[in-house]
RNA sequence: GGCGGCAUAGCCAAGUGGUAAGGCAGAGGACUGCAAAUCCUUCAGCGACGGUUCAAAUCCGUCUGCCGCCUCCA
């Protein structure tokens, strides 16, 4: 039974959508006013995680995601970029579209923008009105808080408290300080705005997630994401105004909530804004990396970047992908029948830790979890297949070949690929001359010349090429 | 000030009632011509203090220390 930490509940659930096998989730995206960070990308990950596991389990997603690509922040960052603000926007969606492929990311069936639904946001917008959800001031809409009963439910908070705690002052024309915008009014002609019945703007922040939901989704429907430092106010005011405007609730049914990505303590750059930037990580690390340095950890629990600590990971991702290697090598043998009695439980070993490995993601997507599961899948298959001992009958083979393929499928579910970095450069031609030289490194060895066979896996190490000798015989592989 | 969360070995990190997964680093050993990879062994009693319970890292309380949100934020 998949169970799902409901923030709107703060418990975990049993995963129960709408409509049966059917999943419809909205994840809230970025304002594309620059280039993705990790943070960004942590988050899509983790969806990317979920949506994918939802899928293994045979659910129909649809999942959608959007851009805001109106707001105040756009207008200033083209004004520094000298650009015109929507093709600031668009430059920087091409951007991200760009870090979620490369991190192996898959797409959104849909990805909203405002400027794309202004007429479904004006819709929205009057029809809060005309409820008595929401009321113009100077060109501005409000929508009211007090209005809705159940304002604060998802973030915890009471509405007196936080009147009383409010330290904003009272902006002159709205009823109450915590009154959000549904529409802003523009008074510079020169600004890019959309007319309206209450004057020329944009839309508020929040509203366009809940138009766009709605449009695409339904007034109801399973899973709306997004990161923790959203629950307030921006998730709250999504179902303010959502279930206000449609009169179903719940508008979401379950709301996930991913953790934060810190900085380490010090401040050690004086740019780190700059160097976090998801393309600049994806110059030193792989997608593979970067996804398990995410996956490792909880997706709820806030994750605290440093360089120290992804190499860490790197190590413990390497392990994986040597096991994978050593299994795909492996496979490329054939079977010695001189003794068929030798028996191997591998296969039954590894089928029980798919069990715990589905345990673990069924509870609340664990990923964190389901890897070291992995780690002890590896293990117990490195003791199998780098054993010099080793008799491999045709029995074992098959098993091998089908473990190989379970573990590919539990790892697809990660989006890991498990794929040396570079290993798209090995040609056929390039490998002919690679096994070429390690014949020749073969010789030396047979002969005890020591010396030149160890140059020869010296030198092609320094090009980049792993040597190892293992009991099937002398391996290599591309690093870096 | 309000709301929420976290505190597990040198480091990272799972675990929410029955006596601590996994990874990195370290130590010892096996394999190897030497390496690499791999395997084996070893390495914590869960921030502090109380309480509940036959039994708590896990529940309750207090304290201490971090962090997030309350303004834009993934």
């Amino acid at each position: 039974m998949l169970k799902v930490y409901n923030t709107l509940t703060r418990k975990k659930e049993e995963f129960k959508p709408i409509e049966d096998k059917k999943v419809r989730m909205y994840v809230c995206g970025l304002t594309v006013q620059n280039y993705s960070h990790l943070g960004h990308v942590r988050g899509a990950i983790n969806y990317d995680v979920i949506r994918r596991y939802l899928e293994f389990k045979g659910y129909d997603v649809t999942y959608i995601s959007n851009f805001t690509d109106i707001n105040e922040k756009i207008i200033a960052r083209a004004e520094l970029e000298e650009m015109k603000p929507m093709a600031l926007a668009y430059k920087y969606e091409q951007a991200f579209l760009e870090d979620i492929e490369a991190l192996n990311i898959k797409k959104a069936d849909h990805y909203c923008k405002a400027t794309d639904n202004i007429d479904q946001i004006q819709k929205m917008v009057q029809t809060l009105i005309d409820k008595g959800y929401a009321y113009i001031a100077d060109g501005n809409v409000y929508f009211s808080v007090e209005e809705f009963e159940d304002y604060g439910k998802l973030s915890g908070r009471d509405l007196e408290q936080m009147i009383a705690g409010t330290r904003k002052k009272i902006e002159s024309d709205k009823k109450n300080p915590l009154d959000f915008a549904l529409w802003k009014n523009v008074e510079d002609p020169e600004v890019i705005a959309w007319d309206s019945p209450w004057g020329r703007g944009w839309p508020g922040w929040h509203i366009e997630c809940s138009a766009m939901s709605i449009k695409k989704l339904g007034s109801s429907f399973d899973i709306h994401g997004g990161g923790t430092d959203l629950i307030f106010p921006h998730h709250e005011n999504e179902i303010a105004q959502s279930e206000a405007y449609s009169g179903v609730k719940p508008f979401a049914k379950y709301w996930m909530h991913n953790g934060t990505v810190n900085l380490s303590g010090d401040k050690m750059s004086k740019s780190l804004g700059n160097f976090y930037t998801t393309r600049k990580l994806l110059e030193k690390y792989s997608a593979d990396q970067l996804r398990y340095f995410i996956l490792t950890k909880h997706y709820r629990s806030p994750i605290e970047y440093s360089d120290e600590e992804i190499e860490n990971s790197n190590k413990s991702l390497e392990k994986l992908v040597n096991t994978k290697n050593s299994l795909k090598n492996i496979l490329k043998q054939s079977p010695t029948d001189s003794d068929k009695k030798q028996t191997y439980q591998l296969l039954e070993f590894i089928k029980g830790k798919e069990e715990k490995y589905f345990a673990a993601m069924d509870d609340d997507f664990n990923s964190a979890q389901a890897i070291g599961i992995l780690h002890e899948m590896a293990t117990e298959i490195n003791k199998v297949v780098n054993n010099s001992e080793l008799k491999l009958n045709s029995k074992l083979l098959e098993d091998l070949k089908e473990i190989y393929k379970t573990f590919n499928e539990l790892f697809e579910i990660f989006g890991l690929t498990l794929e040396s970095s570079s290993s798209s450069l090995s040609s056929d031609r390039y490998s002919e001359l690679v096994e070429y030289v390690l014949e020749l490194r073969k010789e030396a060895r047979a002969n005890e010349n020591w010396e030149l066979a160890d140059k020869i896996r010296d030198d092609l190490n320094k090009l980049g090429i792993k040597v190892h000798d293992t009991p099937r015989g002398t391996e290599w592989e591309i690093i870096n």
